[in-house]
DNA sequence: TTGTACGCGTTATCAG
DNA sequence: CTGATAACGCGTACAA
């Protein structure tokens, strides 16, 4: 009710909406109606704005679990870094959408994400969002954009490392320094994550002519259960196969990556003087005491900021509908570079 | 539009609302209502749902420096794990108010400020919120809570951590062991934070009948550079003087635990076998690896959760103007309780 | 028990 | 350039 504060009235939308139509003001009228505004510490309702299809410069951030789990290093922290920073950048705030329904009736997941439309768009976190849900979200044309890469959801924007390019990298790096026969250990998981990082990996092997054991056994090790599995025997046998390098690739638990520590170190063997050790990702926390592996850095803010940037691009999009004829950009490409970390476990192989 | 699905129209929002003035209707219509609804994939608009409640279930969470900076450690992330748990529990999202105001207009902070009036409450952290803005907000009636003791600006709700009796507690500890001249290194800083731990810290040491260097001399230093106020030289004179037991305070930086780590060390003293040493609150990161400080940890998650628990409560005061009869019950002191964290830098005196 | 009508705070259209 | 007026989609007294 800013309307009655200064003497006009609609004029008030038009000046603290940003007067997208163009249209010319009196400076003077103008600044009465801010001065009033402050005076009263008025401010447009955004529920009111969103149901007058405007917008309300909120954007959603949404995450299937606890935006801030207990554990640090389990949650989207460093997502979020980036996040607000790029939506403070572009004049935006942030709505944290808290996955968990609240204490309500029926707090199944499908209503819980109907609240995000109460924001101009919103960015999805975590594996398990409901497809369901989702599904009709974008095909109302709700602008969302998810962190990660998601391709089942057909329509879905999203944003994700590029996992396969960074992995490749590694291995050329491996190369570089003299190795012939690497070995990459995964874990039993066939998110897209994994699979990007094993396809990096033998894309990059085949380039370069490297193999795997002697004997042409298989490269990569899956193992469901890596502590159980990459033993010391196990790699004391790969390296009397001729291995000189391995490979393990970061997951929630980092499970892969300590058994090999903990198996190569078993096996009296010691990085990178007897063999080298890179990790596709970064290392758990409880091992960031450990030399600094060589692998790469997800560029987690990155990722925040960029999955902002094609947020705001969509609502740009839909916003705009005849507006300017030059079109709107899309990104280049939905997926960020990691950045590559030289580490300290790897080096020549042996006999160089 | 599900009101052209089925037959009725007003019904539709009994039934999906919940119907909370408990009116009667028929499961007939109710079951059609609903069958309709999921039929189109009908959902109420938040928005509009907003607006005619007047009410949006949006909690707001003010910080002046961006909520997540890059350095996780100086970050306001351990409260926002309580913030976050409590408000989905009492059924609210989070709006973060980033205090850079956008790239718009006017950005100074005032007019940032206002901006929260967006939600139905806000949460403030940080030191410097500028007392003008606040004021005008909670002078307007605007439900506000402030993390952290901030009694300058009267008739603003906080919570804050009960510093003085965690403070005592330590004293105490290191009295029951045995100690009979202690003293405190604190910085020279005026926040309520710093000043109640020297409360607690006196309280106790006079309670106990202890003191601290021998000649009756202040058992409180300030040193504005713990740096080089604290060596190892001071130590030593203390130690001379019959001081078996350094406290230090908590701050941002942790200056004074590192130079009193430093100083001891540099003296060829260890603890808890020679003197012991007690940090009031926790260590900075990295000193994190060091033994586990004798001290309390700060319940920040805590701390988060309460200041959510004040704000709901505000909310339901005028919120229901004219409800039930039975008052809020405010809370009984806006004071949580530290942790006391025995470590394992203190023991017995050396004499003991 | 169900339908009608009004208002919530804004924006957009259209006269003045 | 500025002041009315009509939606926006839903809650809710009030009437049927």
């Amino acid at each position: 009710m800013a309307r009655l504060a200064g003497v006009s009235q609609t004029t008030v939308s038009l000046v603290l909406g940003g007067n997208k139509q163009g249209i010319a003001l009196h400076e003077e009228t103008r600044a009465r109606v801010l001065a009033a505004a402050r005076e009263l510490g008025y401010v447009p309702d955004p529920a009111a704005r969103r149901l007058a299809a405007a917008r309300n410069n909120l954007l959603g951030v949404f995450s299937f679990t606890a935006t801030f789990p207990t554990a640090v290093e389990h949650s989207y922290y460093p997502f979020l870094v980036g996040v607000e920073q790029e939506a403070a950048v572009q004049g935006f705030d942030l709505v944290l959408f808290t996955g968990s329904s609240p204490g309500g009736a029926q707090a199944d997941a499908s209503g819980a994400l109907e609240r995000v439309r109460l924001a101009d768009g919103c960015l999805f976190l975590g594996r398990h969002v409901p497809a369901a849900a989702l599904r009709r979200l974008v095909d109302d044309g709700y602008p969302a954009v998810h962190i990660g890469r998601r391709d089942e959801l057909s329509g879905l924007a999203w944003v994700g490392a590029d996992y396969v390019e960074a992995s490749a990298e590694v291995v050329r790096h491996l190369a570089a320094l003299g190795h012939r026969r690497v070995v990459l250990v995964r874990e039993d998981d066939d998110a897209p994550a994994s699979t990007d990082r094993e396809r990096g990996f033998r894309a990059a092997l085949d380039a370069a002519g490297l193999a795997g054991p002697e004997g042409g056994a298989d490269p990569v090790t899956r193992a469901a259960d890596p502590a159980a599995g990459i033993t010391s025997e196990w790699v004391r046998a790969r390296y009397a196969e001729g291995v000189t390098a391995f490979v393990a690739e970061e997951t929630d638990t980092g499970a892969a990556w300590r058994a090999l520590l903990t198996a190569v170190e078993g096996a009296g063997l010691s990085a990178p003087a007897d063999v080298s050790l890179a990790l596709l990702g970064s290392p758990p926390a409880d091992l960031a005491g450990r030399p600094e592996p060589t692998g790469f850095d997800i560029p987690r803010a990155e990722l925040g900021a960029a999955a902002v940037r094609a947020l705001t691009g969509l609502l740009a999009e839909d916003g705009a509908p005849t507006a300017s004829t030059v079109p709107t950009v899309p990104a280049a490409t939905p997926f960020v570079a990691c950045a590559f970390r030289a580490g300290h476990t790897a080096g020549p192989p042996p006999g160089a």
